[in-house]
DNA sequence: TCATTTAATTAATTAACTTAGCTAAGTAAA
DNA sequence: TTTACTTAGCTAAGTTAATTAATTAAATGA
């Protein structure tokens, strides 16, 4: 009878990510990606402040630059790829714009809508900044090897689909106990 | 000479890194794992929310269960390990405390310090929270069998590694830009 | 043409922090 | 053993990154 139980008091049950019965090896690496996860954000942060710009700003920098194909895009686009609010994209894209970095400029085709694009100021504080982002992110990254990436990117692969059915389990949850907070 | 340029204008420069010579591949696991970091994120917000704190308090209290052993830990420690300032432990712990979720009492070795442990309300809501995690993280983590978690723990664990010295040469910016931000 | 929807903006608010300064307690050197 | 220094935690005030709700104006569709 002893050691059996499975799963009691468990962070995850799937015997494929238990050792010996437990969970320790998982939480372990749970905590090493948010650890990951962090020192992303500060390799994000360092390099948009050397642009000049704020964490979140360089994040929508990047998804202007990426989806602008030619004329612009719009800020219910950007919202959307980085999932916040369209307000929000409203407000720092027009820092950005008065800043010089991206250009806003009325669509043509819809006069509701707005281009947002990069400017010739935006592009080159993008080029002057990916030598240094190379250099980090090489050292970063600097403990795998090309089989390693591979096998990496595989898994990380494989995590975006199963992690988007974990979080849509999310939602009809039971609001029984109420907030702290305060 | 078409194509040669060994790394100008990619975000990675190791060639263990790059696929015919482009960085595209790494830019999408990058971009992966902010995906997946986001969406660990929201699994540990809906959580707190079914324990009735906020997603940094519930941080806090994993913390706190971690590292109490018997008799408790001190607010810098906890704080340490979050990578958060002690003010901001002070003030959550303090919610907590008042919540009864917690126990704050004062050190009796150094009565500058003090004694953070879980009260037995404090256990019971962790405790009623893991069958719910449980299939989260299940769920979360579902495409992987078990040579993909040994893979993926050890390629995680080469990370934590090498990603502390990205993050280590980062400081010593040269700080010539200005800040936009207003 | 009237009602509905949509895109972006503005204003107000909130959550999650931080820094600076304080108090009290412990440690060490003279 | 007092004086100086350091350390742990707390308080107050401020900042940043976001949100929601309301508003405007333009497009769409019955």
């Amino acid at each position: 009878m002893s050691g059996a139980e499975p799963g009691i008091g468990l962070t995850v049950g799937r015997p494929e990510l238990l050792r010996d019965g437990s969970d320790l090896a998982f939480r372990q690496m749970v905590s090493d990606l948010f650890t990951i996860s962090a020192r992303m954000q500060m390799v994000r942060d360092a390099i948009a402040e050397r642009m000049g710009v704020s964490g979140p700003q360089s994040g929508i920098l990047l998804a202007i630059w990426e989806l602008q194909g030619d004329g612009g895009v719009g800020v219910k686009r950007i919202a959307g790829h980085l999932h916040v609010s369209g307000a929000f994209v409203t407000a720092e894209t027009g820092r950005l714009a008065r800043a010089g970095i991206i250009e806003k400029q009325p669509n043509p085709a819809d006069r509701r809508r707005v281009l947002l694009s990069l400017t010739a100021a935006g592009r080159a504080a993008l080029r002057d900044v990916l030598p240094e982002l190379q250099r980090i992110n090489d050292l970063f990254f600097g403990s795998l090897d090309g089989a390693d990436f591979d096998a990496l990117r595989t898994l990380v692969d494989k995590l975006v689909g199963s992690s988007a059915t974990g979080v849509g389990a999310l939602d009809p949850a039971l609001r029984n106990l109420r907030a702290v907070r305060a």
